[in-house]
DNA sequence: CCTTTCTTTGTAACCGGTTACAAAGAAATT
DNA sequence: AATTTCTTTGTAACCGGTTACAAAGAAAGG
């Protein structure tokens, strides 16, 4: 591998000329550039990215803290981060963080000392001390980390109102639940919204606490659905809770939406492809992921950030788990 | 941010000796050793990973490069390749080439520059002389790149016997496929076989060319369903796709598998929670991911590797879409 | 007690870029 | 032609680690 200093003796100038070059940084006479590009060309040379990150402290890398991609929600916000980040010329590290605490403390340490220029973190908690003294930027993508830290965001308890006054106004009996667990936020206030409206209407939901994942959905959607065959209208924590809803529910022979409708949310592509397509509460998964992108590489380039919370629209998708 | 040099100073020895104490590299009395991890405790010193890496060359980082992360087939990849690298003390840099060969020779070449000490490849043909030169080891994942690149892979021809056979044996009578795009690789030998066990059987199949995504598989399948409404057997390139058949032939009132049997390819989760469950060829697709990081990070660490070449089995997993 | 040997430590060069500062060269002014 | 000003270039320190080599200190042997 040719380095700068080869590329120096190969065109006959010093090292400062042959970096200027590189980085027009400074005016070099037209004869001199041409020499100097002459010899990058016959050498090959590539400047090393990571002598230029040592000095400048600067990486043109971020990392992205996912609980996990294999979560169909996430490889659509990953695909806008990395989109973005490549965008301006940022790399992406990806970590999945299981949502464990030890673990995304670990990676904020090894990414921290590779001086990536800022973190995206979708973080289990609100308040962790594993971003407390970080000397770079952190953007939390979805689930909010209170006042300190900025964050990219949809109103999750709007939603879940959002969920219970479709299914009420649609004229639903019997109402249940299946949320998130409740030690992430977002599931906590999806659930929240969705009670609270239907107390105003003076109804009341059965809820089973689930887990954001195919095989723990299944178990809980069967036993809700085998323990109360009155249930007919359900607004579950995330999409896929709704998909292994419908598996379990046609299972039992039972007509949707007629007999039971079902809204998710999400919005993941694949709620719009199943038979019967599920019904839900979009979140603009990909401009989120894009948004906090943005925010992060404003952070990092010290722009001026005229607000360091962004909350993006829902929208209610009428598919085929719900009759309107 | 303390330094080496700052921990020095407040240890009263040399940076050698401090560099000794972090590395465990050579024997140091431990009073000095005592002196020095206290000083690293006070000052909070956390070593810099690019110095590091610029002195080592060894930047323990890999880039995985593949068209789409959206792509439910390879968020299950990716989670294993960052399982495994972290596993062994490595991150991941995530490039999404939308089988594009500038976008991929464009992260490449970046990748190089930064250092990354391998990279992990789905890439788009065969060969490509986006990897000539490169002073890195290179996996290819999945889809072959000819002998010159070491490879993890399964066989996809025989996938596609097995699919035709299936399908013949469970009594299928008017064959069709709708295979991936014939410039991948992949798609190809599964198309290959399919049509050559058929070809023994003396039976022939419509073949429609489609796509590894959902929007375009669903114009194709609803294309094959009306103008060929005679077919009762369908092998898809992938599950996508045949989510997408489902779709679509549940939409015409066809009952699956009595009018329709469909065989997928991958065994991607949703597959087996959708109603009708998708019948597939399954590929171990953590464990692909798995093993090409693992021969990848041997190959960086020039340890000795017995075979530059996996092949993974493949098997048929029977689901709701096919009679047996 | 002096020499030899082994252990522990320090100095300084190195990795490959960037840039402050100074100096040389060219052009403009008197 | 001498002086001033502007442009172009070079020298060397710096970023923060690692390590070859040498030297100092401690232990062992005569």
């Amino acid at each position: 591998m040719a380095t700068i200093r080869d590329v120096s003796k190969y065109s006959g100038v010093s090292v400062a000329t042959v970096s200027r070059v590189l980085n027009n940084s400074s005016k070099v006479k037209s004869t001199t550039k041409k020499k100097v590009l002459q010899a990058i060309k016959e050498l090959n040379y590539k400047p090393n990215a990571v002598a230029k990150t040592l000095f400048k402290k600067q990486s043109y890398s971020i990392g992205l803290i996912i609980p996990d991609i294999s979560n169909p929600f996430f490889p659509e916000v990953a695909r806008a981060v990395e989109d973005t980040a490549r965008h301006y010329g940022y790399r992406v590290i990806l970590c999945n963080s299981d949502g464990n605490r030890e673990k995304e403390k670990d990676y904020i340490e090894a990414l921290s000392q590779n001086h990536v220029d800022g973190l995206l973190v979708t973080s289990i908690s609100e308040n962790s001390d594993n971003f407390k003294g970080l000397h770079m930027p952190v953007v939390a993508l979805d689930r909010s980390k209170g006042k300190e830290i900025p964050c990219v965001y949809v109103d999750n308890y709007e939603g879940g109102k959002l969920a219970a006054r479709t299914l009420f106004e649609n004229g639903g009996k019997v109402f249940a639940e299946i949320s998130g667990p409740y030690n992430l936020i977002t599931a906590k206030e999806r659930s929240r919204g969705f009670h609270d409206f239907l107390k105003k209407k003076e109804k009341t939901a059965l809820t089973y606490e689930g887990e954001f994942d195919f095989k723990h959905s299944i178990v809980v959607a069967g036993k809700l659905l085998d323990e109360n065959p009155e249930v007919d209208s359900v607004f579950v924590g995330n999409d896929q809770i709704g998909i292994a809803l419908i598996k379990e529910a046609m299972l039992r022979g039972l007509r949707i939406p007629n007999d039971l409708q079902i809204i998710g949310f999400d919005g993941i592509e694949i709620g719009g492809l199943i038979t019967p397509s599920l019904s839900t509460i979009q979140q603009p998964i990909y401009d989120l992921g894009k948004e906090a992108t943005k925010l992060l590489l404003d952070l990092a380039n010290k722009k001026h950030v005229e607000q360091t919370s962004i909350c993006m629209p829902i929208n209610y998708v009428k598919r085929s788990t719900t009759t309107g």
